[in-house]
DNA sequence: GACAAGTACATGAGTTGTCAAGTATTGTGG
DNA sequence: CCACAATACTTGACAACTCATGTACTTGTC
């Protein structure tokens, strides 16, 4: 028998593979983790975190980041810099291709969210979920 | 700027990855796909199921389940068996032992879901999510 | 009843994450 | 001012998933 706490943990694991495998296929030649990584650094300031504040905010290892953002600074989506003051660190900052490739992105994840919930969701349901995203931080 | 879509599929994704982190921590030498699974498994009549079928129910892939599979047979948590009808198909089903390490899997999830949402999730957040995995069908 | 098409599963290769350990740099207490 | 702890990142080894493909079997069609 389940109860309320496993299921909200099972099902919103579910709901989450269901999204990301839809907002996966339409993403413009880079996957999930890029499309967030790309949204969290156009979000901030600068448009710059060291890799250790991307993992934290991402609940990615600092390893993770360094292996994600390997691919994006290749193909010129991101490109890391020095840190100023502390020579252990550096930035990932986004550039002006990576804010383009990520207005195209958004556009197309939030047609297919849009699709992919809009029979199933309702309005109490949007309104509870954005409240417990927020108060969660996010 | 977030629509109201994408932000749900950033916080589903990030809420998601948060307590997935923190059941695994506490789950008795399995992991979380393997929690799943089992619990798949246990809920319908018979406590068997086809790897087509399981992998529907998950999000996952068919060689997904063949993989996941093997390491829970070896250590007898689950059995495969023969389809009676399909010399193609076959059957995943859980044992004895698979079913009592779930009950104890299932109140150590129980438990860290709990303390983990404790503080942040209230009653009417409960009723929204719960509502919502009923009507998306879980 | 033979053969094309479809289904169920397995396997090889690639991707993306983790953890553990290593390097370089910075901060700090005696 | 210097040894030592802490921090920031990278790298190697591993785990778990996917996709593409292969094999075995079944089913529909003529």
């Amino acid at each position: 028998m389940l109860t309320e706490n496993v299921a909200i943990a099972l099902g919103v694991a579910r709901i989450d593979a269901w999204l990301r495998k839809r907002v996966e296929s339409v993403l413009p030649g880079i996957g999930f983790t890029d499309f967030v990584i790309l949204n969290e650094l156009a979000s901030v300031v600068g448009g710059r975190l060291r890799p250790v504040d991307l993992a934290n905010r991402l609940q990615l290892t600092a390893s993770g980041v360094t292996r994600a953002v390997l691919p994006l600074a290749k193909i010129g989506l991101v490109e890391r810099a020095a840190h100023e003051r502390d020579a252990r660190a550096s930035y990932v900052a986004i550039t002006q291709a990576g804010r383009e490739r990520l207005e195209e992105a958004l556009d197309d994840v939030d047609r297919v969210v849009g699709e992919t919930l809009a029979s199933t969701i309702t309005r109490t349901d949007r309104i509870a979920l954005l409240g417990l995203f927020e108060r969660l931080g996010y």
